[in-house]
DNA sequence: CCGTTAATGATACTGAGTCTCATTTATAAT
DNA sequence: ATTATAAATGAGACTCAGTATCATTAACGG
């Protein structure tokens, strides 16, 4: 599913994009509702590494009614279908979600001032298939997280 | 940092990684306190994927005094030394935390199911140096995550 | 042993995420 | 178009994971 990173699309064009997460939600049985279709949207403009209150403001911005409960619906089905996937950066308080534009997602963290530095190429393709076969699961997307010091942060004394 | 991960270390004798995680604390320059040696033991316990509950729980049967508070703070100067790492599991209300062993962890997610399954190789060694060198940063673990249907889901209807 | 300072525990508090349920709306059938 | 139906929604009360505060304790270097 996911195809391999070693530098392809550059950009997925985004308008596209955003067709191909609706036909996604109609093919699993999910309607198209009103507020469905302004997250997309919203999380598109966004572009990832955003938080819950992150959205809820853009969402309330662009449509006053949409009410809070089905935000967080929301960001709990576009993180089954695999089109976001929250992650903890900073804090356990509350998650960050990243999008998945191709399936997958790669950054690097800094322990010590939390800055993201995300990179494109991960070669996981290979080892998706190997899995694929040896665990017998089907596999639509990942994310891989590097942890350590950033440039900045590395000059300091140790953490 | 992270050694290569192609199959080496079977099960990294536990007793040692108690030891280990105690001397980097120490060499951190942060005190060895009784919480703290007491949640490191009961993490050790417990072998990873767990809540902060569960930490909560074990933690209180082991010695009742140590405070809610200084569980959560440990949980997170343990996350800042790549100790343990908290990721995203089924519910957003809180995030399930897994060991690093040494400083990497592996497994698919089933989207639909929610159940881990965990494998070992991920061959990310020379990604890491790689990334060491091209950003400037200094790796110290990593987390990847596959995410997609396991055996069991993948034979219902599509998610 | 003592002094310094980080770390702790108690507890009140905050607010992210959930639950409930009456109402709405997307969709397909007619 | 009209309608039927079940999924999805919004309001808002509620829960409880995680935080803040601060007086007290204990790790550890000297
Ligand atoms: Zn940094
Ligand atoms: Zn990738
Ligand atoms: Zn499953
Ligand atoms: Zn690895």
């Amino acid at each position: 599913m996911t195809e391999d990173c070693q530098g392809n699309d550059t950009m997925s064009h985004l308008e596209n994009s955003l067709e191909h997460h609706k036909a996604r939600l109609r093919k699993a049985g999910y309607k198209l509702t009103n507020a469905r279709i302004t997250m997309l949207e919203v999380l598109q403009d966004l572009g990832g590494h955003i938080t819950s209150a992150d959205v809820l403001d853009a969402v309330a911005k662009v449509d006053e009614t949409i009410g809070r409960a089905s935000v967080f619906r929301t960001l709990d089905l576009l993180t089954q279908l695999g089109i976001i996937r929250p992650t903890y950066i900073g804090t356990s308080q509350t998650p960050t979600y990243v999008m998945l534009p191709n399936g997958h997602h790669h950054h690097v963290i800094c322990t010590h001032c939390n800055r993201v530095i995300e990179f494109e190429d991960c070669g996981l393709g290979e080892l998706e298939k190997k899995l694929e076969t040896a665990l017998g699961v089907s596999i639509t997307g990942h994310l891989l997280e590097f942890y350590g010091l950033c440039q900045q942060c590395t000059g300091l004394s140790a953490t």
